[in-house]
DNA sequence: CGTCTAATTATACCCAAGTACAATTGATTT
DNA sequence: AAATCAATTGTACTTGGGTATAATTAGACG
């Protein structure tokens, strides 16, 4: 099994869907895995980036809508094209609604498939990316102690050392020991640095 | 004509469903105002906000997708919600590729108009506010002269005045001078709200 | 109770940001 | 050529951010 390059997964209980999109793909030079159930794509645990997931619709037990949100709550960012032999305009709305990438009605032409794919993956990239860079941010974050992650958060609202000191009924001098820290621990070289690592890291910071 | 509270545009060429929705809607308190076609609908000019547009797909000349277009390329921040006698999965995806909160087919009960009405609302409204604030920073980033804008890309960039001198072949106290009249244009009390203007008014500063 | 550790505070210092004022330069206008 | 206006630069100062060191306080623990 080739390590390299974006893979596809497939989710479809029609085996011959499966297997045809499967060596379509192939041949575009992704890489593959199918399942022919929800459950079964759940319970498989070594999914490689970047990605995308092909989903039909109609599946016996957990449908595609519903793992579209099980993925969703899972945190698991996976762009996802729907395909289905009997969908409708509710359910197509509803599926973009949730984020789909596109929702495709079979018949389909490889075409339309191919670059629905290729937008997937291309969006995937940016997610892990994107999501790369917030976890590092939050993963500092987290080795703040509960007054160093205050001061943070006054800092980044735009206060002054003198304001926080007063705001937490202490010093000056204590505040810029905190800030300090922050900075050593938040690994920031300037303020600007500081402040874009708390937009990133969803600090509270601002009104409006 | 009231005057108070959001408005909701109707374009439908089918007199009938123009009437009897306006009649709906204005008996849940919206104000509406309805068009018979795409081409009306762009020559009117008085807009009002917090407003969303109630849209066809199947209209004469300019269809309903077409319209969605213009009205996006225009800048015009209003949030769309399809209704079709006729449509199709493909329409309704590209509608909602395009942003639109919903797409419903007729026929529609009234509870599945006015839930996608007050959402479509809603979304416009914070659409206003956050419009509201990045044109206000912008007109402040038009007073800037070429070179005190360039030092505000660099300030947001993180750079220090010593590094931006080094950087645009001039001297210490000339970016002093520059900074802070992008302070004083800028009005920002501090370095942090500085930077957060920056972000809020597409300034680049960061790669990564 | 004494000891150890961590947080807080004081003192002192350095650097960057920002302001005020004056001197200089450069280009344009008259 | 003289006058003028804006941008640049120099000098000097104030303030905020940040660091280092040491003294003090507060718990935690044996």
């Amino acid at each position: 099994m080739s390590n390299r390059g974006p893979i596809v997964y497939i989710v479809d209980d029609d085996v011959s869907v499966c297997r045809s999109l499967s060596l379509l793909l192939k041949s575009h030079g992704f890489n593959v895995k199918g399942f022919l159930s929800a459950e079964d794509f759940l319970a498989f645990k070594h999914f490689k980036l970047p990605s995308c997931l092909v989903l039909d619709i109609q599946l016996p037990g957990i449908n595609g809508l519903l793992l579209q949100e099980i993925i969703e709550q899972r945190g698991i960012s996976m762009p996802v094209i729907f395909i289905t032999g009997h969908g409708n305009i509710p359910m197509s709305v509803k599926g973009m609604k949730a984020g789909a990438v596109d929702f495709l009605p079979k018949p389909f032409t490889k075409l339309k498939l191919l670059d629905a794919i290729t937008q997937a993956i291309a969006k995937n990239k940016v997610q892990i990316k994107e999501q790369a860079a917030i976890s590092k941010i939050k993963r500092r974050i987290k080795t703040l102690s509960p007054q160093e992650l205050e001061v943070f958060r006054l800092v980044a609202k735009g206060l002054l050392s003198k304001q926080i000191a007063r705001k937490r009924g202490t010093v000056l001098q204590t505040i810029k020991v905190h800030r300090g820290r922050v900075m050593q621990k938040m690994q920031a070289k300037t303020v600007t640095e500081l402040i874009r690592f708390a937009q990133k890291g969803g600090i509270t910071s601002f009104q409006g």
